[in-house]
DNA sequence: ACCTATTTATAACC
DNA sequence: TGGTTATAAATAGGT
């Protein structure tokens, strides 16, 4: 209804369809509402996408809507007829059933199998959608690795600065520790005492090193190198 | 929301009411169907006016569309089925419906959509699983392609060979008239006709014209010329 | 998701 | 109800 006027035909085009879907819907679903209000009647609509998604709006409850609307003027109940809801949910049930038999049979050929049957159309229409498919994908995973390599490099980054400033730190107290060698001889033997005694309060003093156990504290899904490495090796 | 806007609330004049909810139910009504049709939806709408008078809209049966609703994500039946054989129904439905949607769900992916939520390890799975099944479709794809075109060669093979020996009788014909005329040279002006008369001959002594009509004879696939063509106007 | 040229829907009036 | 018209909304195609 704009830039050019429409047929109202199911669209074959699948992501244009699911577009419309949606704007529409919205748009469905806000003229019910104002409806129900500006009228005072009582609306109850619901919505099936073509792939089975829900959606519903009702002014009262779906509930009443629809016991009154079974009871009124249908002779038929929709509801309270033991056999005939069996009946209905035996239809039902062969409906999902049969739906899972080509979302299956759509899968397979999507994975190659099955394809002896297809004309060259269909196989054409199969190629592109697993070109798009596959184009979308490795996009979306190299973006992934892309975003994961970077942040290596930045704790790479971090890890270097911070052995810098330890290494620093490591050979002023070497050179202290000397000093206190030079000055107390008769302690050479017990000098590892001293040295760990300086460390402890070394990591007291400098947090540097609270950057470092920082990383590693986010469990699992942070374990940047694992699962970075992981993919290539499946 | 024309003249001038209005606001969704109850309209307080009976009759202004009343005249918006037929315009605006016809509306509702309509653009509730063109959403079923273009975007392929099931759909069910029911409306009760003020004054309790029912309206409904469904795009299949009201009755699959309400039942599919009450099983739909709702543990809690619409319509209160305390009966254990429903109830049984139901949790069968809800697994089927649970199928569909892993199916729908792995077909999103194979298209690519909805990928945000997968890690690394999944999108290659599933890279991987697409370059699979592209090949082999390609793969089919070329082979009928192939062999098309091989049947496409042969039968221009045979036509060649045919127009050889039509070339061939003609020729020979032409001689004939040639001969004709020099002996009856009255006749000069009707030779057309005497043309004709020995075509007509020539097409029922030779059969070989019976291979071209021959494949035309197979409807539908079988016009190779057409079939192959097709697809790349795709 | 957002943008606009158009098509639709519709409020007021008859 | 049904029709007319000016204007608000919805939306198809595109980005």
């Amino acid at each position: 209804m704009t830039r050019t006027r429409i047929k109202i035909k199911k669209i074959d085009n699948i992501t244009a369809r699911q577009v419309t879907f949606s704007k529409r819907r919205r748009g469905l679903f806000k003229k019910a509402e104002e409806l129900s209000v500006l009228c005072d009647a009582e609306v109850g609509l619901i919505v099936f996408s073509s792939t089975g998604k829900l959606f519903d709006y009702s002014s009262s409850s779906m509930n009443d809507i629809v016991t009154k609307y079974s009871t009124h003027s249908h002779g038929i109940n929709k509801l309270d007829k033991p056999s005939l809801e069996l009946q209905l949910e035996a239809s039902n049930s062969a409906k999902l059933s049969k739906e899972i038999a080509d979302r299956t049979q759509e899968l397979s050929w999507l994975k190659g199998d099955d394809l002896q049957g297809l004309g060259l159309n269909e196989l054409q229409q199969l190629e592109k959608t697993l070109e798009i498919g596959l184009d979308r994908v490795t996009d979306i995973k190299e973006n992934q690795i892309m975003s994961q390599i970077s942040e290596l490099q930045k704790k790479g980054i971090l890890l270097e600065e911070e052995n810098k400033h330890l290494t620093k730190k490591l050979a002023e107290k070497e050179k202290e520790a000397m000093l206190c060698k030079a000055k107390i001889p008769f302690m050479v033997d017990s000098d590892k005492g001293i040295m760990q005694e300086e460390g402890v309060s070394l990591d007291s003093t400098n947090n540097i090193s609270s950057c470092i156990s920082d990383p590693p504290l986010e469990d699992g899904s942070s374990d940047i190198s694992l699962t970075l490495g992981l993919p290539f090796s499946n």
